[in-house]
DNA sequence: CAATTAAATTGATATAAAACAACAAATGGG
DNA sequence: CCCATTTGTTGTTTTATATCAATTTAATTG
């Protein structure tokens, strides 16, 4: 099973494609790579766990995750992870614990790197710190177009907003196979499993979408764009 | 009118309180206090709206403001800032427009900085870089616990949730006066105004709390942190 | 200080969404 | 390949919460 997925040898190679490593020079990288350690994962498994020591921050290189926080009797899911991204959670700079959990959805590989040499970067490479900070700043812009739409919209509309974020921002093509589960699709827009399942049918049925399997395609992107607007 | 509100004449002495300035050195402090140009806001009155250009960060000195995002037909609001403390947006290594909207809730005074100096510091002294990414980061920490009060606790958790914010957080002492509207207080709890005030009510019947005119004390504190934990 | 406006309060009604329950379909391990 | 377990689906009922409407109190301002 070990070594069945292929992946990059260095960091040089694969992480090219995380705008935010950019700015590091090629010894920069090379200490990330020298320090790196890479982690197979089934889907359902557990990354790392909320309120749990957090050493290393958590690049992940191929299937898909989600890192969501253990509320109340239910789970709010925060975003998913696609390759190649990473994972960096507010505790690192606070008190080294994890504010939320993460876990496969997918079968997934990730690199782990020890916090401290992020740190140390950060410190090092002002660069390498913008990006860091303007990375951190685009993720609470996302948090705060997520809370407007978790508490001021209704179902209909926080549906739609979740299936643009896997159509534009994970899947990334129009007609697209669902690896999330139901569960997975109302914890992203903070409903019942019920209800979610409910809408998804009431759009199907108006022509909005087509949902076979778990493969989903939006019919009408427009009339899905209105509702997602209207609330 | 102008100058009634007593202040401190440079930086050094009022910043002192706001733990991120402490990594600055003199020199540095003296570069903000320089650049610095200082406000007076009415109550009622807009500091920045949403979606404007960013040229500067906000540091309250007296008074209190608020920070909310203009949603669909309603505001929410993010946080109360109080004096002395700062208001920077996630917009300032994006796009340099607000994502949200800021206003004097009592009558305030604020000093205005170009972010560019706040940005050439944190590129320049790695220990004020550390500590700002702190602050962000204790401030994603507490959206993650706003938003889940919000979206998994019903009405009575989330005014609980707000009144220990405002008694803890804001006004620091138990019989406080609150200087916020009802609306703001729905605002805070993500509800309707007549929701608020009816759970408000209850409360005070319940003998959970007193409140006589705008002055609010909380009687029952382990009943209402009962309330606030179990949603 | 009266007149006007804004804010707070209360009650009645409508409705969005959860909870419950029962069942179907798919998945995975022996 | 079959049984067991999970995941998905649908209908019904209940409940939390918004909305609407009416009234009271407080705050402004000419």
């Amino acid at each position: 099973m070990i070594n069945k997925i292929q992946h990059s040898t260095n960091c040089g190679d694969c992480n090219c494609k995380t705008s935010i490593f950019k700015s590091l020079h090629p010894f920069e990288l090379e200490l990330i790579n020298q320090a790196r350690v890479q982690v197979n994962y089934k889907a359902g498994e557990i990354i790392f766990k909320q309120g749990t020591p957090s050493p290393h921050f958590v690049c992940v290189t191929s299937g898909l995750a989600k890192i969501y926080i253990e509320g109340y009797g239910k789970n709010l899911i925060l975003a998913l992870v696609k390759p190649v991204d990473y994972i960096f959670g507010p505790g690192i700079y606070v008190d080294n614990r994890h504010y939320y959990s993460a876990s496969a959805v997918e079968d997934s590989s990730a690199c782990l790197v020890d916090v401290n040499i992020f740190k140390k970067l950060i410190r090092e490479n002002p660069d390498f710190a913008d990006e860091f900070i303007k990375r951190v700043s685009l993720q609470s812009i996302f948090n705060f177009d997520q809370v407007i739409s978790l508490t001021q919209k209704q179902m209909h509309g926080r549906i739609a907003d979740v299936i643009f974020y896997l159509a534009e921002k994970i899947y990334c093509q129009n007609p697209f196979v669902m690896t999330i589960s139901r569960q997975d699709l109302a914890d992203l827009s903070g409903m019942s499993k019920e209800s979610a399942i409910r809408i998804l049918k009431e759009f199907r049925e108006e022509g909005i979408l087509s949902l076979q399997g778990n493969t989903l395609e939006i019919l009408n992107i427009k009339q899905l764009r209105q509702i997602s607007e209207t609330g």
